[in-house]
DNA sequence: CGGATTTAACTTTTT
DNA sequence: GTTAAATCCG
């Protein structure tokens, strides 16, 4: 832990800042006293951070641990590290972390002096809900007219308002705020009763522990003499105020943003932390970095000419020494399927054209609900991709079932997660069972796992539901015990096997059935990592990292594939090729109701994002139509589309198709399109997409295994031997109607009998 | 009590 | 079009 700097570390340090700007190199060498780095994007923000740093550590000989940095996801968190280990040749001790873990750290740490045991857990979205509702109910109110997600996005946003339930109370009149207005205060002491935080505690439960042991503050204040934050347009008034507390002391914080990519309002961030700042640090010293390295300048005029309708916002401009490059294209097509089919055509081209690899590419989107057109075209055309974000991998049922297990085990107060695993797997523990439990354990106080330790006392309990909660109780007990004894690996595996998880949905062949057994699967893996990686690797040490990690982090873009995800995702990364669809007023910018202009000017700044992630090119698609919640709807072009600057861009029109093509190109499309079949959940069979001759969506005659325009009969008949990726294999009994109505009864091998309409079904000739 | 079937809600973005 | 929750029946 010493700041001794190896002499490797210190010329590497030297010939690296050679290489920054000017500016750049003047907002590294500012090391004390509050700093504002105006990064715009692609600005090099991320090196001026780690140089900094690494400037600390080697020339101004500050030892790492009085360092603290932090940023919004593991990834980037990471990704400093590593930098600053390039560049310094391994100074360590630096606390490099998400606010979240960093807090979470410093929590487990002064745990008693806010009412916690050390063993606390960590709840998500789905615990919190799950807790807001049951407090509903049992302050005698339906969850069916006061919805737990209002009232749990409107208890967090007072959270991060820094809003008490009294002073909500009072500053919101109404029946609906009263109630909740009454859970909000029950539930708070819920999660002190479950000693369990959820994310929002993490950063204001801190602020009330500086603020109630000034002592404490001043600790971390003389500990961390240099404070960098990352992303700082992001904060939320409760993660200023935390910054600001722990800063006041050396007044040596260095943030660093753009008020043009803060696109995260809607959770609290609160831009005027950035508008600000230098109000709230008279003596602040300001770099704009508007230099940008990584866009074409085609792609930041166009960025560029959108964030300035913006009127609350830093005025700057970037500006690029990099060739002006292709204009970015806008492509109109006519729906959703054509989207997809563009993208897929462009990526062809690309590939072949200029040597590029499919990770080069990224398809971006406003809502996650579109990813599955783009999944289909892709896959289709034997395109491998991968998915960011969508169902997160923490939050599948089969491992919250898991990870209750776990929670209960580290922490038995822990209620909630008890309730979920008590009758899972089935025990014979229902719900009027469960209802005596908890009545009886209210009388006296007690959490539910003690009473269940306490069974014979319960009046009215069946004999044999007696039993099994005895040994559940047991059960919970022994690994208690253990956890300290073996390793959180070996743990998590003991558990798994004992109540037979991967036997349960081992004769469970479907996809679903299978994908579940390889995601507990990873989650041995993960453990069993965890533990090798760890330095102190504790069964709660690693539920608090599972409870804090972000999508991102776990997204593996080496890979050969292209990347989907949405815009909010993508910040902070980068493509060769970026591909934005749904470009259509409504989705994007994204209108719920009639919201006020703020809205729509942080929509217009996540558009901004979504370009600036491109190096070499952009392709920016709208359809005529397209399937929006339920049905589908004529859409117009998005206003942004109409702000770019028209130098800068290529406007593309496909002629509306006449009805009869559109409909041949269907029958070529799902005639044998279909059935590549993705055997992997969420990655498209790894292919080239030239190398297949079948593949062809288009119109063209002479193109397609068929030689040409498919006949208009069915390619199934009866007899065919069929494959769905859903009902497994079958053979197929009848083909009825014609044309875009023509349906084909299936009767597959486990005797199910279904009828599919031919033009969606996603059935495949088999042998 | 448990399993199967039906029904409702969901779709903004996530630490 | 999907998935979780509610309801019904054995």
């Amino acid at each position: 832990m010493s700041a001794t700097p190896s002499p490797a570390g210190r010329s590497r340090l030297a010939a690296s800042l050679e290489t920054l700007n000017p500016e750049q190199r003047r907002a590294v060498e500012q090391t004390d006293g509050p700093v504002l780095i105006l990064a715009g994007a692609g600005s090099g923000k991320t090196r001026v951070l780690t140089h900094k740093i690494a400037f600390l550590t080697e020339r101004r000989g500050v030892p790492g641990r009085d360092i603290l940095a932090m940023t919004f996801t593991k990834k980037a968190a990471e990704e400093m590290r590593t930098r600053i280990r390039e560049l310094t040749g391994g100074e360590d001790g630096i606390w490099i972390g998400t606010f979240h873990s960093v807090f979470a750290r410093i929590l487990r740490t002064e745990a008693p002096l806010v009412g916690y045991h050390r063993d606390f857990v960590i709840y998500d979205k789905e615990d919190q809900e799950r807790l807001v509702k049951q407090l509903i109910e049992k302050l005698g109110h339906s969850a069916k007219q006061v919805p737990p997600r209002m009232v749990a996005s409107l208890i967090s946003r007072s959270k991060n308002g820094l809003v008490s339930p009294q002073e909500f109370r009072s500053s919101n009149p109404g029946p609906m705020n009263a109630v909740t207005a009454e859970v909000f205060e029950e539930y708070q002491a819920a999660l002190v009763a479950n000693q369990a935080f959820d994310y929002d505690d993490l950063i204001t439960v801190p602020i009330r522990l500086f603020r109630e042991h000034p002592s404490v503050l001043e600790k971390y204040r003389r500990r961390f003499r240099y404070i960098l934050v990352d992303e700082y347009q992001d904060t939320n008034r409760a993660q200023y105020r935390l910054v600001v507390d722990l800063s006041l002391g050396h007044r040596n914080l260095c943030v660093v943003g753009d008020d043009d990519q803060s696109i995260y309002g809607w959770r609290g961030a609160d831009i005027r932390n950035i508008l600000d700042f230098e109000q709230d640090f008279p003596e602040t010293a300001v770099f704009r970095l508007e230099q940008n390295y990584r866009s074409t300048g085609n792609i930041l005029k166009a960025a560029g000419s959108v964030v300035d309708k913006n009127l609350r916002r830093k005025a700057k401009t970037l500006w690029s020494a990099r060739e002006a490059g292709e204009k970015v294209d806008v492509i109109e097509v006519e729906d959703e399927r054509e989207e997809a089919r563009r993208v897929v055509e462009c990526i062809r081209d690309e590939v072949f054209r200029n040597k590029r690899n499919f990770r080069d590419f990224a398809v971006l989107y406003r809502t996650n609900a579109q990813s599955r057109a783009v999944e289909d075209g892709l896959r289709r055309a034997g395109i491998s991709y991968v998915i960011v974000g969508g169902v997160r991998f923490y939050e599948r049922k089969e491992i919250k079932d898991v990870l209750a297990y776990l929670k209960v085990i580290t922490n038995p107060r822990d209620d909630l997660s008890l309730r979920r695993i008590v009758n899972f797997p089935i025990r014979g523990i229902g719900d009027t069972t469960l209802q005596k439990i908890s009545a009886w354990a209210a009388e006296r106080n007690l959490g539910l796992f003690e009473s269940l330790g306490r069974v014979e006392e319960i009046p009215d309990i069946p004999g044999r539901a007696g039993k099994n909660m005895r040994a559940f109780h047991e059960l919970i007990r022994k690994y208690a015990a253990l956890k300290d004894e073996i390793s959180a690996g070996e743990l998590v595996h003991a558990v798994v096997d004992e109540i037979g998880l991967i036997a349960m949905f081992k004769d469970d062949t479907t996809p679903e059935g299978r994908g579940r057994i390889e995601n507990l699967r990873e989650f041995l893996n993960a453990a069993h990592e965890y533990t090798q990686t760890a330095e102190d690797a504790t069964l709660s040490g690693f539920l608090e990292q599972i409870a804090l990690i972000t999508d991102i982090d776990r997204a593996d873009l080496n890979s050969s594939a292209v990347t989907l995800m949405t815009v909010h995702c993508a910040k902070g990364l980068e493509f060769p090729v970026v591909a934005v669809v749904g470009l259509e007023d409504g989705l994007f910018p994204l209108i719920r109701d009639a919201d006020g202009a703020d809205d729509l000017e942080e929509e217009r700044r996540l558009f901004y994002v979504a370009l600036t992630r491109a190096k070499e090119k952009v392709i920016l698609l709208h359809g005529r139509n397209r399937y929006v919640f339920n049905s589908r709807s004529g859409r117009i072009p998005s206003r942004f589309l109409d702000e770019l600057d028209g130098s800068a861009v290529n406007v593309v029109r496909e002629e509306p198709k006449r009805q009869v093509k559109r409909w041949s190109r269907f029958q070529d499309g799902d005639g044998n399109g279909y059935g590549y079949g993705t055997g992997e959940s969420g990655f498209g069979r790894p292919r080239s997409p030239w190398d297949s001759d079948d593949f062809d969506d288009s119109p063209r005659p002479g193109a397609g295994r068929s030689g040409g325009r498919r006949p208009a009969h069915s390619p199934f008949q009866h007899g065919t031997r069929v494959g769905h990726e859903e009902y497994g294999r079958g053979t197929v009994l009848s083909v009825e109607g014609e044309g875009p109505r023509q349906t084909c009864l299936v009767r597959f091998d486990d005797g199910v009998e279904k009828k599919f309409l031919l033009r969606f079904a996603r059935l495949e000739r088999i042998q």
